[in-house]
DNA sequence: CAGATTTGTATGCTATGCTTACGAAATCGG
DNA sequence: CCGATTTCGTAAGCATAGCATACAAATCTG
């Protein structure tokens, strides 16, 4: 289904002979130096590096997982959150998933031309809507919860229980 | 410099009457219930999730700290690589950093735009182009350094050493 | 050599996120 | 109670990121 370069394991480049035409050895270390993994150098020691290639990878596979369903992780919480929570405002699913006022709703509207939630009027405070899904909107969400018990079982394969919580706490500690 | 509906603290709704025009008690609880923090249910309890919100307050504390400089991420990922691996090839930058070939012609096409690096042929494979800093680009990684230290220290100030290394460890299980 | 693979490239689509701006509604301070 | 401030939804525009698909040239493999 996907090309995706990134599939591709290293394969090591056998060794060249050494009277080619004398490229600069700086080229030839830069594609020979490939071991088994990739070297990154000192940003191999950053963490929001390694945040970020951890957030790609499940963002990847997460995409896999969902394929089929055509959702997103970000309409899937939001989806999730409006199930947990009936009648939220876009405001308080914007704060609580930490998105910008616009980005909420641009989600929204997609969830909507779905026909997975709908926009009501509140009663409290007429500059809110409320939010409540439907019928489909909930099937939609019951599926997604299967999907994503797959995807965190593959998230989790490579964790103790121990070490999953710790490192759910800390993450919490860099968002929250 | 943000508008940021982020930053804004929940601050508590104080007790509605209870009488008021008999709203659904569903739609005050949605928006009532925001103690202290957000109340997320069960999603609190995905890993991906909170990689996720991780990777978004790393990202925007990143921005922000890059704004002069106007270099994102990935770009600054990518300078980095090219700096310690010069004449590396678009090929490995994109196996190294996760990403796709197209994704990373799109960025190096802005970084040579910006003249912070040249592509050159390769003498080796001539389907290869070296990629190699300009001495603008090799200012600007400095400069991109020196943030990326602030940055750095924005996160790990949430963590002993120990703890540091620990979530390295761990996020690279997922990636790698 | 012929076929498969790799590399760079171009094009187009989608999702995300931010900014700025506006109007309607609610809330706050006097 | 009224004016100032804030909140909420909305809209339009811009940048980044990621993916698929397709091509041509170069290289590798059998």
């Amino acid at each position: 289904m996907a090309e995706r370069d990134l599939e591709a394991t290293e394969r090591q480049r056998s060794g060249h002979s050494a009277n080619v035409d004398c490229a600069s050895d700086a080229e030839t270390r830069a594609s020979a130096m490939t071991g088994d993994e990739a070297d990154l150098g000192a940003i191999d020691d950053i963490i929001g590096f390694h945040i970020r290639l951890a957030h790609g990878a499940t963002y990847r596979h997460f995409t896999e997982t969902f394929s089929e369903l055509g959702l997103t992780q970000k309409m899937v919480s939001v989806l999730w959150l409006i199930d947990d929570h009936p009648h939220i405002a876009q405001a308080d699913i914007g704060r609580r998933l930490q998105m910008d006022r616009a980005t909420t709703m641009a989600i929204i509207n997609r969830l909507e031309a779905r026909s997975l939630l709908v926009r009501g009027a509140s009663t409290l405070d007429r500059r809110r809507q409320t939010l409540t899904l439907t019928a489909t909107g909930h099937e939609a969400l019951i599926e997604a919860r299967r999907c994503i018990d797959e995807h965190e079982q593959w998230v989790r394969s490579r964790f103790t229980k121990r070490e999953a919580t710790l490192l759910i706490e800390l993450l919490r500690r860099i968002h929250e």
